[in-house]
DNA sequence: TTGTACGCGTTATCAT
DNA sequence: ATGATAACGCGTACAA
């Protein structure tokens, strides 16, 4: 392993070691040749400057925490949407010679926000799929009271006061009831998500927002609860199917529902498009290629990484302050087949 | 923030730092009262190491890097994937209390796995999504020459001395073909991926050493290109619908590509597992539920992420040498409708 | 069983 | 423009 140090470097430059680090840094005057002679002898050397030693000097480890859910099936639920959010994070943070430190968090322990920064692990933290609930509170506050620089992404905290950087879900359900409206649908089924999550309820109050706005009457057995996963989609599609004469259209509050969804209802001869509407949530990948392809509201995961990972940079250059910022990104309707207008309508 | 070093603490014990370190540590004889007293004063003073000052001490910095390969579209072709192994590597790497630096390689620079282990911000690294070529091999012999700790995953290197996690991709594509043939499929086309892969060429000679085994001729105009993206799929469908008659059935590199030549051919008019055979590689989410299921071959990602890991603490630990370690774990067969057996046979 | 003292490789301050 | 030198917070011989 390379094991040259900076006294070596000064050495071979016939400088002291402060003026190696300076150049090296670029700080303070030095003289162009003394430059070159360091330089020089560093090339020669190979010195590549530990950054343990200057973390530890400069009291901050130059990294910042991402940490990733602990989903029982992370594997088979989220996959699109973490990787979308975490490349986002890398791209706006590669540039500014910060590393990530992934977090797992583990199955039932209380959420262990605070010890990566207690020990100096990281700087900065990046929280992705918070849930609603006194632990995930508790741990913000914990964050707040220390002022470690924090932000969550895609989650809403009633008592803020925290960094949040989401997407206009509540918006974006409006849209896409207001498209199926537009479209002729008019008894509206609503597929909802997992209640643990602070977006399932804007997207559902989008929905009863824009209901109201059109006059449609609320129908409590057009509600069918799920939990974001494709199987309870299909599951869905099942219990509506039991009472498919009530409804002409359906709202579901994920791409992955909506596609499980639509497969049943497929099984039992109903097309999306045709037979009914059918509209989801988030333009994943597969909404463009699953039959027919899904209407859907476009969610900007990548851009919710990039934004939330510029807040904490602002914060560790001091440019911004820790105190509550609530940001929520645009989305979009996607129109596709999914939610052709009925004829019959 | 907590800011109580590890002086105070021994001082509130009415003990010398020392002791507070081997308490901490478990190390060394201590009496026990003097244990409790110590950690009673850690406690009162909420006291937890800084790790920077004990990976300085220690020369390690307690992160393996994991290299993400720079795709254009990771957020579109490679999601899985990646997600897959990440998981694996993390579940693994939690308990031993190492973290994982997240690595983005740049577009068009030359691999940079060095960099990181020269500055010390990492022990060791995880190399996903290699390719072939020169200067990913010149990366690698520079670690080696270093002596730093690295798997790298998915791929194979000739000149090895490498440590390689990787899946047995050419007895996945036999098992393809032989299931395709046992199925009744005589004339089998087949869709590569993209050929700066290793496992791209080890899935196309599994095909052709099957195809010897059983007698199959070899035909050129049933080898397609593609570059396992779901849009190559859905071209190379085009391409094969041209010589329908010539094809009874396809071997496509990746699930992807299997879905989007079974979304043109479906466009057609054909269907999996009934105008003809399809057999995917992957087994990724979305190769469950498309329509019809598609049988694929199943390559165990997360497993895959799992044994890296674990080959990398082996190597810290000094369990295991650095040399040349080609490990190759088991694919599946896995059997769903897009294969189903011909009648007209 | 416990304390003393040194070193890890930097950055940054203060002289020079 | 450059050189000493003091931290940074911890692990660990070695001494007691």
């Amino acid at each position: 392993m390379s094991t040259a140090k900076r006294k070596q470097v000064a050495q071979l430059a016939g400088v002291s070691e402060a003026t190696v680090s300076r150049v090296l840094n670029g700080v303070g005057p030095v003289r162009e040749e003394t430059r070159r002679k360091v330089l020089e002898a560093a090339e020669q050397l190979g010195y590549y400057p530990n950054s343990l030693a200057k973390s530890m000097v400069l009291q901050k480890s130059g990294n910042i925490g991402v940490f990733l859910p602990y989903v029982p099936k992370v594997r088979l639920i989220s996959t699109y949407y973490f990787s979308e959010i975490l490349s986002g994070i890398g791209h706006e943070v590669r540039e500014h010679g910060l590393s990530l430190l992934l977090q797992f968090q583990s199955p039932d322990l209380e959420p262990a926000y605070s010890l990566p920064f207690r020990t100096k692990k990281i700087d900065g933290a990046i929280i992705l799929g918070a849930r609603e609930g006194e632990r995930e509170l508790a741990a913000f506050r914990e964050l707040r009271e220390m002022e470690a620089p924090f932000c969550v992404v895609g989650a809403r905290f009633a008592e803020s006061g925290f960094c949040e950087v989401d997407a206009d879900y509540r918006h974006g359900a409006r849209l896409a009831v207001r498209h199926l409206y537009e479209q002729g649908y008019r008894r509206i089924a609503c597929v909802t998500g997992d209640p643990h999550y602070s977006n399932t309820l804007d997207r559902e109050q989008g929905v009863h927002a824009e209901f109201r706005r059109l006059g449609i009457p609320h129908d409590d057995h057009l509600r069918v609860p799920g939990n974001y996963s494709r199987k309870s989609g299909y599951e869905a599609g099942a219990r509506l199917y039991e009472i498919r004469g009530r409804f002409d259209a359906v709202f579901a509050a994920n791409d992955r529902m909506a596609i499980g969804l639509m497969q049943y209802l497929k099984e039992q001869g109903m097309e999306a498009g045709r037979d009914y509407g059918l509209v989801g949530f988030d333009d994943e990948d597969a909404s463009r290629w699953c039959d027919p392809p899904l209407t859907t509201v476009r969610v900007p995961f990548f851009d919710m990484g990039r934004r939330a990972a510029r807040m904490i940079i602002d914060m560790l250059n001091g440019t911004r302050d820790l105190g509550e910022t609530r940001e929520e990104l645009p989305v979009e309707l996607v129109v596709r087949r999914s939610t052709a207008r009925i004829s019959s309508a």
